[in-house]
DNA sequence: ACCAGTCATGTGCACGGTCACATCGCGTTC
DNA sequence: GAACGCGATGTGACCGTGCACATGACTGGT
């Protein structure tokens, strides 16, 4: 019966707004994206008319129209990790407080096709720019081949390109290496990541390098998968022989597996075995003993990224630093026996 | 001088596809919404000109004229730990299997007005759906009085409501305590969560039920905040006075930072102390000893939540049964030294 | 042979914003 | 005092898609 009233009720617009405040839909349009020339009693009344109504702008509309979507993509890979974890909650929030939205993927695999399909869920959406948080090889070749045409920001990836921005892991390792070396040790083992993955490759790279540069053999790196079970493996393989004081490892949780180890032999921790991590994970200050390693500032990671990302959207580009890992010393290094 | 050339060039639309098919928009937009009476080779050709033209249809379009998002939100709070990011990874894959986007905001307090500023950015999506993982009592709340005209799921929150998910954390809690009960000690303490963590709660109520039930004194459990160091720090307190045998630490983290702590006061774990966790991250079981602890599935509670969401979305509602955890018995617990 | 029903396809409009351009009043310049 | 610039506002088109409805061809029952 009520025919001119609206049946379902539709969220209000512009013109609603307009009607009601006695304006065009035009002039709500500017007060919405505050156009400098509007009378400040206008931009009031058209204002109150939206607080009362609760319009909420339509992002879509806006989207369609200017087809800038004010979204960021994340492709990320085994990112329920401190790390990882840590830097997409930065991310998130410095691309919440610019406005922005953020679009994460989770890669299941890093095979080309499951790229390639992840990629088109984020271009669906229209994406204006994309972190790649996946610091594999082959990762970062698809990417390259892909060409997009939007522009991207990878992490932890230790190159020194444009696009790229990282903690400078080489340094990070050769801290750590140094140490060990430093406290006495001459036989060290590297406990290394999946050699596919990029900060893998430069840890281990900053750990052979400083090795060699103190003119001490290095021993092949054992590589890893990361995870506290290999470590432990690792370790009970290693310990068969014995032919080392102290292992560095390219991540904390290894380190703690190989302290596991070390501890299931009789064996103690640093009394007979030094270890060094890499990270500073949260629990690494309460490992048994408390473990030496090398931080890295995870969220500052991400807020980074986010700024050379908008910065390079706006065309408004400045060079970034690396940033600089700190090595923490806590027990679980020591001069080695004698 | 080329006139007739689109000059900057356009993503292709519906309509180009059209013209080069030979076909109206119209029929173009059937195929890609696979309507039923198409011809086999009509919509061949169609389709083949899209690929051609490397079409992508426009979501904020869609989204425009449906008024559907296909986007659920996710309100997280802490999610760097291991726990809820390994939930909202698998919310994302489980969503983006049923083509659903996914947009998490990463709340940096509880306060009401943080979580309507989260809530805004997540309406201004057009989210269809909301799960939170925000495990506290003052979020919920906060999300109760909002009268949300969106569908919500609430993960962790232990009630029994029919939008709320979670693994029975009364029952881990027992589990762990009659373990320990089990074995012969007869004064355990409690190192909780924080006191307005519904997670934290539940779990403490479980503990104390368990102990009156077998007729057990139980002392006030300690308030802590799930880290490493409040466990670290809580342990050397409690050490002073040692009126316990054991402890139930409502997370592993807390639990290695108390293992800490009994380690440093020359004691050792389990010999003088029992201790029992909460969780299962990957590296409790290398913890030293390796720790006894409740295991919970986080990644299943995340795709159960998706499916919950839309399956309630679609109106096809089917009860979910809770989640129930399992007792991991390791090295971190014994009989109490007599 | 006629009408109804279905299939395959086309036409025009609506969704809610923004953009380009038009309009109008008013102060300023020569 | 006519031309001009500028501030404040309005008008209509357009972004790319889906929906309601229309159309025409063909099928089948009577």
């Amino acid at each position: 019966m009520a025919e001119d009233d609206t049946r379902v009720t539709r969220a209000p617009s512009i013109r609603d707004v307009a009607r009601i405040a006695g304006v065009s839909h035009q002039t709500v349009s500017r007060v919405l994206n505050n156009h400098p020339s509007i009378r400040v009693e206008t931009k009031a009344r058209v204002q109150r008319v939206m607080d009362d109504l609760q319009y909420r702008p339509n992002r879509a509309a806006r989207v369609l129209v200017t087809s800038r979507s004010r979204t960021i993509g994340v492709v990320a890979y085994q990112a329920a990790h401190y790390g990882p974890a840590s830097s997409i909650l930065a991310i998130e929030q410095a691309a919440r407080a610019e406005g922005y939205f953020v679009n994460t993927v989770n890669l299941e695999a890093t095979d080309p096709e499951s790229i390639g399909q992840a990629l088109g869920h984020l271009l669906d959406q229209a994406v204006e720019g994309l972190v790649i948080l996946a610091p594999q090889v082959r990762v970062f070749e698809t990417f390259d081949e892909l060409n997009l045409s939007v522009p991207f920001v990878t992490l932890q990836s230790a190159g020194a390109s444009r696009n790229t921005l990282s903690v400078d892991q080489v340094t990070g390792a050769r801290l750590a290496t140094r140490h060990l070396i430093d406290l006495g040790h001459r036989h060290i083992h590297h406990l290394a990541g999946p050699q596919d993955w990029i900060e893998a490759e430069a840890r281990m790279h900053g750990f052979l390098t400083e090795m060699s540069d103190r003119d001490l053999p290095a021993t092949a790196p054992i590589l890893g998968d990361w995870s506290a079970d290999f470590g432990y493996h690792a370790g009970r393989e290693l310990l068969r022989v014995r032919d080392f004081t102290a292992i560095f490892s390219a991540n904390d949780q290894m380190a703690l597996g190989f302290i596991h180890a070390v501890r299931e032999a009789g064996l103690d921790v640093p009394r007979d075995v030094s270890i060094a991590g890499f990270d500073d994970i949260p629990e690494a200050a309460h490992f048994w003993p408390p473990l030496t390693t090398v931080r890295q500032d995870f969220p500052e990671l991400g807020r980074r990224a986010v700024a050379l990302l908008l910065g390079r959207l706006s065309d408004d580009d400045r060079p970034e630093v690396g940033l600089v890992p700190d090595l923490v010393v806590r027990g679980s290094t020591a001069p080695p026996p004698f």
